[in-house]
This record gives structure tokens, C-alpha cells and sequence, in this order.
DNA sequence: AAGGTCGACAACCGCAACGAA
DNA sequence: ATTCGTTGCGGTTGTCGACCT
């Protein structure tokens, strides 16, 4: 048994949307709005379409303070920052775009970004970056992955060390991380002191002991799959199976909610318990 | 000129989350 | 606590035009 149909599709009209179906529902809404019901909009409106039609029409297309056209090369750096950061969450990274959509964004990405970044990271297998471990306990990594970002934008993580790992400093970043995820929950933050609202991510381990110690890490391609490790256990608050099977709870949502009981450095960048 | 290929973008699909009943 | 309707989201597909052979 399947799931029922939000419409019947035999009686609503598909495909591509005529300028005289795009006068009527941009006439429509902004009449009358879309009375918080996009469901029965289209009878409302007198359109022979299902409501998630009408929906993602006006917000993708009809809505007024939408942008079309190309990209900027400062929103490329954005959504590059943004997906090394928090993955394919598009809906997020187009927030960080004046008038873009979510599905603007994620077609650009599937387009052109993701092969710009491909073409780009066999270039640059070579380059390194750093890996800190912070007084007050926090790892602190940065990169400068030239293959997506040129020279201009840098990407901070900060994550806490748990327990016996904090001795293992010869160990590379995303091992370290790896080792410690099992007995860790870990919290994502994403805010920039600088470029608001840009990422940086945070985790925090609530029984931290201290370290003071530096190591690296070998080139930006590795600090991208922590990145991308890193979004994948913050995820959305709900427990999920990590890489190795191992059950995570982030235990707070994404992205805003979990800065609750954070203190934020504006001058640093740097996040802390409270 | 005709057919094939590719890229860009619009639109659809299905799932999960959410809120109301 | 459960069910149901609706919305939001991300992945995928479809369509169309440009370019190539």
C-alpha cells in the first residue's frame, strides 16, 4: 500500500508553466497571499495545478525579490564555504544569498561548482594545513583549501579532544576525530565573527580535560572529509548511525539552536561552553 | 542541414518533519 | 499518544537550447 497522492494527477496539469498560469497564481498571491494553504490555492486561484506545484513555482520563479542570472564569484565562495561546512543542506546556504533559492543553488552546485571543485582539487593535492589544540582545550584547525576557495576565504573547525586522545597528537586530525566520535557527542556551530554568517564548526566535549599541543594535517582534500564527517553527525538533532555504525545524538537542532549554552568570542571566532 | 551530445535550469517525486485534531 | 494533512527539503528527472560532428 503506497502513499496517498497530495493531488489526483490525472486531473492537474504538468510540466512547464505557461505566462498566463504564472499571471494568475503571481496575481493570486498577491491578492490574497497564499492563506497558508498551498493545498487549495490552485482551486482558489483557478489553476488546473497540485498545490506543491504552485508552491515551488512562486518561491523558485514568481516571487519578486527572487534573483536570476549569474553567480558572483563572492557567492561561489559562500556556497563553497557553506557545503565544505554543513554539506548539501541548500536550503541553509541559500538563507546566506540575497534572492536566491535553495534549488537555484543546488542546480549551480550540480552544474558548474562541483566540477569547478573537482577541476580543482587534482591541482592542489599537495597543500597543507594546520591543526591546533587550544589552551582551553579546543582543537582548532584551519585551512585554506586553494582548490575551492583560491586564497581568499579560510575555514576554521573547532572541535574538543575527549579523553586518552588528547595524548594523541601524532595522529592526523581526522583520525583523531574518528577515534573519539564513539564516546563523543558532538555540537556544530555555524557563525563567523567576520563574514556573518559563515561557518565555522564547534564540537565540545562536556567532560574536557586540557591540551595544549599543534600537528597537522596533510592536505586540504583531508580536512574536507572532516568537514564532511562533521556535518553528517550534526545532522538534525535526531539520533543516526555514523560512519561506522556507531549511534550518534547530536541532542540539539541545526543550525541556530544549539549556540544555547555556548559563550561566542566575536573577536575570535572562538566558542566555549558556558 | 540533420542528428547527436551536453549543459543549464525548471519541475517533479518521495520522504521527513511539523502541527493540529 | 496517535493519526492525518500539509509543508519543506534534497535528490532526481525532464526539457530545451546551444554546440559539435
Amino acid at each position: 500500500m503506497g502513499r496517498a497522492p497530495c493531488c489526483d494527477k490525472s486531473k492537474v496539469k504538468r510540466g512547464p508553466w505557461s505566462p498566463e498560469e504564472d499571471t494568475t497564481l503571481k496575481n493570486y498571491i498577491e491578492r490574497y497571499g497564499t492563506g497558508g494553504n498551498w493545498i487549495a490555492l490552485p482551486h482558489k486561484a483557478g489553476l488546473k495545478r497540485c498545490g506543491k506545484s504552485c508552491r515551488l513555482r512562486w518561491l523558485n520563479y514568481l516571487r519578486p525579490d527572487i534573483r536570476h542570472g549569474g553567480f558572483t564569484e563572492e557567492e561561489d565562495n559562500i556556497i563553497l564555504t557553506l557545503y565544505s561546512s554543513i554539506g548539501s543542506r541548500w536550503s541553509i546556504i541559500a538563507t546566506h544569498l540575497q534572492g536566491r533559492t535553495d534549488n537555484d543553488v543546488k542546480n549551480y552546485w550540480n552544474t558548474k561548482l562541483k566540477k569547478k571543485l573537482l577541476a580543482g582539487k587534482t591541482n592542489s593535492s599537495s597543500s597543507s594545513s594546520n591543526c591546533n589544540i587550544t589552551p582551553n582545550n579546543s582543537m582548532h584547525f584551519s585551512s585554506a583549501p586553494s582548490w575551492a576557495f583560491g586564497s581568499k576565504v579560510e575555514t576554521h573547525y573547532y572541535a574538543n579532544l575527549a579523553g586518552s586522545n588528547t595524548n594523541s597528537n601524532s595522529l592526523p586530525c581526522y583520525q583523531m576525530n574518528l577515534n573519539y566520535q564513539q564516546h563523543f557527542v558532538p555540537q556544530t556551530l555555524v557563525l563567523d565573527p567576520v563574514q556573518l554568517p559563515l561557518p565555522r564548526l564547534m564540537e565540545v566535549d562536556p567532560e574536557k580535560g586540557t591540551s595544549n599541543s599543534s600537528f597537522s594535517v596533510a592536505s586540504s582534500q583531508e580536512v574536507s572529509s572532516i568537514s564532511t564527517l562533521f556535518s553528517s553527525w550534526s545532522g538534525n538533532g535526531s539520533g543516526r548511525e555514523d560512519h561506522d555504525g556507531f549511534l550518534m545524538d547530536s541532542g540539539s537542532g541545526f543550525p541556530y539552536d544549539i549556540l544555547n549554552g555556548f559563550d561566542f568570542q566575536e573577536n575570535t571566532g572562538e566558542v566555549y561552553p558556558n
